[in-house]
DNA sequence: ATATAACACGAACATCTGTTCTGTGTCAAG
DNA sequence: CTTGACACAGAACAGATGTTCGTGTTATAT
């Protein structure tokens, strides 16, 4: 003849046990001894809690060091979540703050100056003006300090695919390779534009985005001063906050 | 005549006695009994260990629970650092998860064909394509589950100001107010487009966002079909892996 | 109905653990 | 040299703590 079965999961007492176990070592940082759960769970015999305590190490919720007081490692909560380790925890945080970067602000671009470049005291650390950009969209080799954000005024930058308002990821740089796209400041024309940047020779190719529009040539590299490189182009169509007056997250 | 004085700082069995507190407690999620700690410590003396944690205890590294057993919580190790209680590491955790949006890359977006748009089965955590985007980029009253991203294929959106291989982060919406920006279907001439929505009494208004550019009036509401609205484009001019092979990670 | 396992209570016990007390040696300032 | 704070050792003790044993109750499969 069989006997009753013990139902499967966790009864009352079980998830009662297995919070004050929880709730005391958040609180005290140290587990709680068997009387101190037994008068916590409201289970008034030690050997009962102790009963229930074999349970929860068959069914893998926590661990036991045998006699040793308040040897008790949680494993797993109630709810079956993971508990996580001090030092795990503190890792997760580190690899966590490592997927987002935060970009300064360094200003506005338009075509009638240079663009701005922020200068190596710059304050990476204005909280008011940074964009944050999550490093998975970033090329991995990067130096984050070589990089700033632009926000784009006017509409002078069509022809680049960028329009007013967008945001600009830029990398410090001063001379380019072909292909890629570069803030350059025509001395000549004293003008700013966002162009394709092609050596021919003596001569510069800058070459807008938009296929159907045509190249600028210049004969004398002189007159191209390569302000940055663009790493990457935002666009927020709609808005976290208003416009242009608070501080622009991404 | 003064007696000598207790050099400031830790001495050498101070900084012994917490470097066995935080080990002890990492391996073993518990704190050390006195006799524990002067067994790693070396310190063979009960009284002596006590001796020490008095002083750590007035030096503000450590808190004792009198009278219990491992009732040691270690506040700052011995470099200094400030030791976090588990919970709130978890909450650490949770925060800088928050930080970043995991978005589900649903395919891509062509003018030949509407814009795919996830069922609600779709697979949110397939790791291999998802884009990361900071959560301080977006509208913070998005439901995440409502935004899913779309990699645009070919050049037939640059009157859009949206380039081939860029990323658009998209809404589902079935409807759309005016001046939001929509990826509409238009049945009449089978053919998929990013615009500005206007509706103009009966008829839609589908405005260009180059301004050099004229909009589409549609007669007959029935002919556009909004597949989602437009939140956010994204442009990597330096992509962090060849362009469309492996995962797209923003 | 009845055997059996699950659940429950309380007491007893050996050991663990924090605390305290006494004592000793060292070392620098007076 | 004296003095007194500091560093250390050992022992003793009261209370805390995990464990075990005996016993009783309850629910369930047969």
């Amino acid at each position: 003849m069989m006997a009753r079965k013990r139902k499967p999961g966790l009864s009352e007492r079980h998830r009662k046990v297995l919070d004050v176990l929880e709730g005391f070592h958040n609180t005290n940082g140290f587990p709680p001894t068997i009387r101190e759960i037994g008068q916590m769970a409201e289970i008034p015999s030690t050997s009962l809690v102790n009963y229930y305590l074999k349970q929860l190490q068959e069914m893998g919720y926590i661990e036991r060091e045998s006699r040793r007081s308040r040897g008790i490692r949680l494993l797993k909560n109630a709810a079956g979540e993971v508990i996580q380790q001090v030092q795990q925890a503190a890792e997760n945080v580190q690899r966590q703050a490592e997927a987002v970067l935060r970009i300064p602000l360094a200003g506005r671009i338009v075509a009638s100056a240079p663009a701005p470049v922020p200068g190596s005291d710059f304050n990476y650390f204005d909280e008011e003006s940074a964009v944050e950009v999550a490093r998975s969209l970033l090329p991995g080799r990067e130096k984050p300090e070589e990089l700033y954000a632009l926000e784009v005024q006017g509409d002078s930058m069509i022809d680049a695919m960028v329009n007013d308002g967008d945001i600009v990821i830029m990398r410090r740089a001063n001379e380019a390779r072909n292909g890629e796209m570069v803030a350059v400041w025509l001395a000549d024309k004293e003008e700013t534009t966002l162009k394709y940047f092609y050596k021919e020779g003596r001569r510069v190719r800058l070459q807008p985005a938009n296929p159907t529009m045509q190249p600028i040539i210049i004969e004398d590299p002189r007159h191209v001063q390569i302000q940055g490189k663009v790493v990457m182009v935002i666009r927020q169509l709609e808005r976290p906050v208003s416009r242009s007056a608070a501080p622009l997250a991404v």
